[in-house]
DNA sequence: AATGCGATTCTCT
DNA sequence: GAGAATCGCATTT
């Protein structure tokens, strides 16, 4: 079953957590790929350096942040990939979770082709692996791209949505500090990187 | 108009 | 583990 907007109008951290097992969907042509999420992130930027809202920045890139629970915030980074986020909290408060990684579950094929142009079945055990290990990876995956998907309502969207899934005992559940954020001064330490334990498709153990 | 860099990934070594 | 790729966007001039 579909999330609703309830589910992602709570607090940011929590939902961060529990986005873990839950399903991405992505729908094209009536084919479905989906991964279930294993890695994600929370960022608040109302005390967080490392969010692009930082301090209630307030730019056209970011404003999808402002926006309502359950809506996309897609940016792209280092001139050729992106990231998907989802909004959380309410309208007007700049918080997000960025999703860093998912196992492929659907559309494993599609899912090969847009990764490496290749059959699923001729894909290497690295390959395999680096399918959706990773923020960009899964982006890239699932053909998720800012021009088309950010600002996307996933409560309503037929082509990008999030789904119930495992639910993931939180003794399975690591916590630890966020990935690629080093400039972020004690955001730096903030434990808001949240793991399914022993799953290969987490970017960074 | 010019500058500088990033919530990353890939390819070497 | 280091270095390159590559550009949108915020910031500065």
């Amino acid at each position: 079953m579909r999330l609703e907007r309830d589910f992602f109008a709570r607090d940011t951290l929590i939902v961060a957590k529990e986005l873990l097992g839950k399903v991405i969907v992505r729908e094209i042509d009536s084919v479905r790929l989906s991964g279930k999420i294993v890695e994600t992130e929370g960022y608040i930027g109302s005390i967080d350096k490392a969010s692009h809202a930082y301090g209630g920045k307030k730019t056209p890139r970011v404003e999808p942040l402002y926006g309502e629970p359950g809506i996309s915030y897609v940016f792209s980074i280092y001139g050729m990939y992106e990231c998907f986020n989802v909004i959380s909290k309410e309208k007007g408060s700049p918080e997000g979770i960025l999703i860093r990684a998912v196992e492929p579950i659907d559309g494993l094929e599609k899912i090969a082709q847009n990764r490496f142009r290749k059959s699923y079945d001729t894909l290497t055990a690295k390959e395999i692996k680096n399918l959706t290990n990773g923020p960009s990876k899964l982006c890239i995956a699932l053909d998720i791209n800012k021009k088309v998907h950010n600002f996307m309502d996933l409560v309503i969207s037929k082509e990008l949505y999030i789904e119930d899934g495992d639910i993931i005992n939180s003794s399975d559940i690591v916590e630890t500090t966020r990935v690629g954020i080093d400039y972020a001064e004690e955001a730096v330490d903030f434990p808001w990187r949240f793991y399914v334990k022993n799953n290969i498709y987490v970017s960074k153990k």
